[in-house]
DNA sequence: GGCAATCCTGCTCATATGAGCACGACGATG
DNA sequence: CATCGTCGTGCTCATATGAGCAGGATTGCC
């Protein structure tokens, strides 16, 4: 029972300084001088005439009304309460959050977060033997902010394929391998483009002894680290050559918001394109799902929709993403 | 001097980790654990193989970095400590500083301006016999934000002409009498316009006995308050009439950046125009520079020349703000 | 290598803060 | 008008935090 709403309407035009307003109003004053002035709450309560109890209450209270806002102004600073609502409300083992506060640029929010699941693949206990990759841009930034002997001896194993056709060969193939060597060990790379143009082939390469064999180990690997790719023109299959610009737009019409591992998915996290996702070369959804351990590492606004698409099928049990990316999870 | 700076070039791509980086990440990680889990130093001590002790100094040191933001959001919320450093860098008597947190339109801004300066107004001790007010858009709205019985008694003086010419009629004496009827006094207004065409006729207006009388009573007052208006065409004078867009751009051009009680000066508190100034009905700046207590009233992007220029030449010894027009006064 | 200056660490002790409680004021209710 | 329930208040006590200090490690310097 509320006693204060006695029913009546009160004269509220008169009696405007309601105690509620005082209230609010001195717990503005006392948060001014406790947070801006480093006054001791006894001192405030003497300033304002009021016991420093009440001080405290008032402070309390501020905080509890959300006037009081506390920011961790640093790249590295993670936003534990998003981390933490991620892991209870989508179910995921672990989530990283980097801060966005004082980000100005796409490029510093890709290099936080770049920054972030490199700190945590580096802080991962028990260390992977074997730790499955895919490749693009992010992946890729990941390497380079890897340390080296951020492990000791673990094996990386490309999990989807990456020969790639444009003027910046080799990408995926460094990213493996840098995060291999500054991890003390090796990688093996998938000798094959990720998009093939004829099942045929893509069922000829999958059958070669080699590939196989890669695949054999990639399904095997103790973690998986990835990214998912927003479904638009700046798709790095695009800039491959894998999908032409009209190939995307096709996609996107039938409902695809992204892509993980060079698979198109909607956003229920199902094949957009089936007989696109035959001829795409590497491990499936499905056995990345059941992975125990899945790292997913996707951030932008642009990738808010395949994030999602991400977390709500389980194709991860770990994201690493940026503080709007998570809100936009967690509010939808 | 320094003891880790040896001058001899350390290996710098080895060893990166220097104990510095690995404080200030360690700082950033106690600061998430402090403020946003509300954790003790004690428990971010174990969590992180710390003694609470060292706990406590990274997060001074995050603070003294300036890596924690404590923001107080709300509209009437102030910020002591640049108010501080105005009355101690410009030798004002007292700053009022309006947080800018969260103000998206002008109008808000200049609400909260308006709120602070009626909450100073009523706070002010001893309650001033009489109170010399000029007029404006500033002005009008801080008699709309003072509570009935801010003051008992205050006898409001109009100190420049205010007589105003547009259609918009009375607006000069809806706030002089909107000011005393809360305060529960009376409004004694100047009955002659802001700038006569010719100096005959205001020196005809002056030395009429009523004119006389209320400026004699004008230059009594035991405080004043006014606000300064930007040199450009939206003035007040410009929309009342008193002066053209071409007058107004004339004296930007003899380095005008804005008016005090109807009299323009430059960035130096200089008269610009004696010619005008002289046709001008009113106390004169020396006058005002000369009272005890001067309240300015000062806000908004447009107004950082002006305010600048009222502060320096000492034309208030009062000065209500806004952050960021305050942070302009002092970095300048 | 030896020496001195410096910083860092982990402590003691004083202080600041928050939890919980009993009292009294107030308004609602019969 | 009596009674009850609720809330706000000012307290006691336990805990969290910050200041200041002595010893030990580290570093520059000769």
């Amino acid at each position: 029972m509320l006693p204060m709403s006695t029913g009546l309407p009160t004269l509220e035009g008169e009696r405007k300084d309601t105690v509620d307003e005082i209230d609010e109003l001195l717990s503005i004053r006392a948060a001014e001088l406790y947070y801006e002035e480093n006054k001791t709450q006894d001192e405030i309560g003497q300033a304002l005439r009021l016991t420093r109890w009440k001080v405290g209450r008032l402070l309390a209270q501020a905080k509890q009304r959300g006037f009081i806002r506390i920011e961790i102004l640093h790249p590295r600073a993670r936003r534990l309460p998003i981390e933490r609502r991620l892991r209870e409300e989508r179910g995921l083992t672990d989530a990283i959050v980097v801060s966005t506060a004082g980000v100005h640029s796409p490029e510093e929010l890709q290099e936080r977060t770049a920054q972030a699941a490199a700190d945590y693949l580096t802080a991962l206990r028990p260390v992977p033997r074997t730790l499955g990759v895919s490749w693009g841009r992010t992946l890729f930034e990941i390497s380079q902010h890897l340390r080296n002997g951020w492990a000791t001896g673990v094996n990386v194993v490309q999990i989807n394929g990456g020969v790639s056709l444009n003027r910046r060969p080799g990408t995926a193939a460094a990213t493996a391998v840098g995060i291999a060597q500054k991890g003390g060990g090796t990688a093996t790379l998938l000798p094959s483009p990720a998009i093939l143009e004829r099942l045929a082939t893509k069922e000829a390469i999958e059958s070669d002894r080699v590939v196989a064999g890669v695949i054999e180990l990639a399904r095997s690997a103790d973690a998986y680290l990835f990214s998912a790719g927003a479904a638009d023109h700046n798709s790095v299959h695009v800039e491959s050559g894998y999908l032409s610009v009209a190939d995307v737009d096709v996609l996107v019409q039938k409902g695809a918001v992204g892509d993980v591992v060079g698979r198109y998915i909607d956003s229920d996290g199902n094949i957009v394109d089936p007989a696109l996702d035959a001829r795409t070369v590497g491990l499936t959804l499905d056995e990345l799902r059941a992975a125990p351990l899945g790292i997913a590492v996707v951030a932008g606004p642009a990738k808010h929709a395949v994030a999602d698409a991400v977390v709500r099928s389980g194709l991860c049990s770990v994201l690493v993403t940026d503080e709007a990316t998570a809100l936009h999870l967690l509010d939808g």
